[in-house]
DNA sequence: GGGAGACCTAGTAA
DNA sequence: ATTACTAGGTCTC
């Protein structure tokens, strides 16, 4: 089974019968979402619970090889692992997103390569730039973590499992976007949410039956209003994305141009610019900064990465609260012991702590899980260790 | 500086 | 059927 499906209720109502399998952008399509979070019909529910094979067409698409390993690449550990919650699968080791302007598919291909498909586009060479700038193709999975392993033995392990886990680059403010609604939050609402704001984008196509639309600009997010906002579910968040994109906008030079200067910029630099924006804390800036920035030594501190550090880097710490200080701390442990690429490390890390790769890793590498299953082994064993004292004491008695 | 609550919501465990 | 708690946190005291 696929971990994280899908979300459903984000599809808009369409017939039954199948769908084309992509659907170019047509007027009709530009009809905006209503209310994200609305009752899914059961006529629908079906759809989702039994998802219709592709439409044959799919199979037509022909693939173009990006000639890359899946020690390179690996789509489900890249794709919906929380990095981004603009991509859908789309296929069998397949996912569909948009890149910019461009809608792109990737799969998985047989002979160990990654095939792409840019969707209703008839500037292929431009997609084809975008999308290599989009994966990091710059940047040599097999190379940064060969000095992972090596001074890690349970990184080395680990990956045996987990190969091709790849940090993308994503577009800042959507990227800024997308971890604002992330907090406190979970991946089925965060989708949802993101969905939201992405439909205020340009429509560029369905593809698998889910639309995908560009990113909308920040003249664009600034007409929605956090009314609007809450009547869609956003919560409390509501307030941080009208905000934060409110104080983009008063950004002398342009609000995009801000953003993109924080990649010229250093962590610490990256870190405190983004986190006068409201909303943004020590996680969601790490997060961007990481996904978004190109600053590969960012540590996004969640509560996995929490337990990962007072696990097996700085168990003087356990017990302690996660304030900024401590994230710093945790951040800096990660960065002395994985160096410069340190938040691709993490991120690996991350992964591995996803309850939905718990099915791929050998359970001696299940650490979360370890623990309590530990726990409950002692806790059964002396039970019985009690029941057989009584016992044998009773026999002694009985004697 | 660190600690405690509140904050939206949906889903699930008591 | 209510209640309590949690989920890739942040803000305010």
């Amino acid at each position: 089974m696929q971990s994280p499906r899908p979300i459903l209720s984000m599809k808009r109502p369409k017939t039954p019968s199948a769908p084309p399998p992509s659907t170019p952008p047509t007027p009709q399509h530009r009809q905006s979402f209503t209310k994200l979070i609305n009752p899914i019909s059961s006529k629908r529910r079906n759809i989702l619970q039994n998802p219709q094979p592709l439409p044959s067409a799919a199979a037509a698409i022909e693939w173009k090889p990006l000639k890359i390993n899946k020690s390179e690449l690996y789509l489900p550990l890249t794709f919906p692992t929380g990095q981004t919650f603009r991509w859908r699968n789309t296929g069998p080791l397949q996912y569909t997103g948009p890149i910019g302007p461009h809608l792109v598919s990737l799969k998985q291909l047989e002979g160990d390569d990654v095939g792409y498909f840019c969707h209703f586009t008839d500037s292929d060479e431009t997609a084809r730039i975008n999308l290599f700038d989009f994966l990091n193709m710059g940047i040599s999975l097999n190379e940064i973590w060969s000095v992972f392993k090596a001074s890690d033995e349970r990184f080395a392990e680990l990956a045996m499992y987990l190969e091709g886990a790849r940090v993308l680059r994503q577009d800042p403010l959507e990227c800024l976007i997308q971890f604002i609604c992330s907090s406190n939050n979970n991946i089925q609402r965060i989708t949802k949410m993101v969905d939201f704001i992405s439909s205020k984008g340009k429509f560029l196509g369905n593809v698998g039956g889910f639309d995908f639309f560009e990113f909308p600009t920040l003249d664009k997010l600034a007409s929605v209003s956090e009314a609007e906002l809450r009547e869609a579910g956003f919560g409390y968040r509501a307030k941080y994305i009208v905000g934060t994109v409110a104080a983009l906008q008063s950004k002398p030079g342009g609000g995009m141009e801000w953003l993109a200067s924080l990649r010229k910029s250093d962590l610490q630099g990256a870190i405190t610019g983004l986190s006068t924006l409201p909303g943004v804390g020590p996680k969601v800036a790490a997060c961007v900064a990481l996904f978004s920035l190109d600053q590969h030594h960012a540590i996004p501190v969640d509560t996995h990465v929490w337990q990962i550090a007072t696990r097996y880097l700085i168990p003087e710490l356990a017990g302690t609260t996660l304030t900024p200080r401590v994230c710093s701390r945790v951040a800096d442990a990660f960065v002395s012991k994985y160096g410069k690429y340190a938040g691709w490390a993490q991120t690996l890390l991350f992964i591995s702590e996803l309850p939905s790769q718990k099915s791929i890793l050998p359970s001696s590498l299940w650490n979360t899980v370890e623990k309590s299953e530990i726990k409950l082994q002692i806790e059964v064993h002396e039970i019985q260790e009690t029941k057989e004292n009584r016992r044998s004491k009773k026999k002694k008695n009985d004697s």
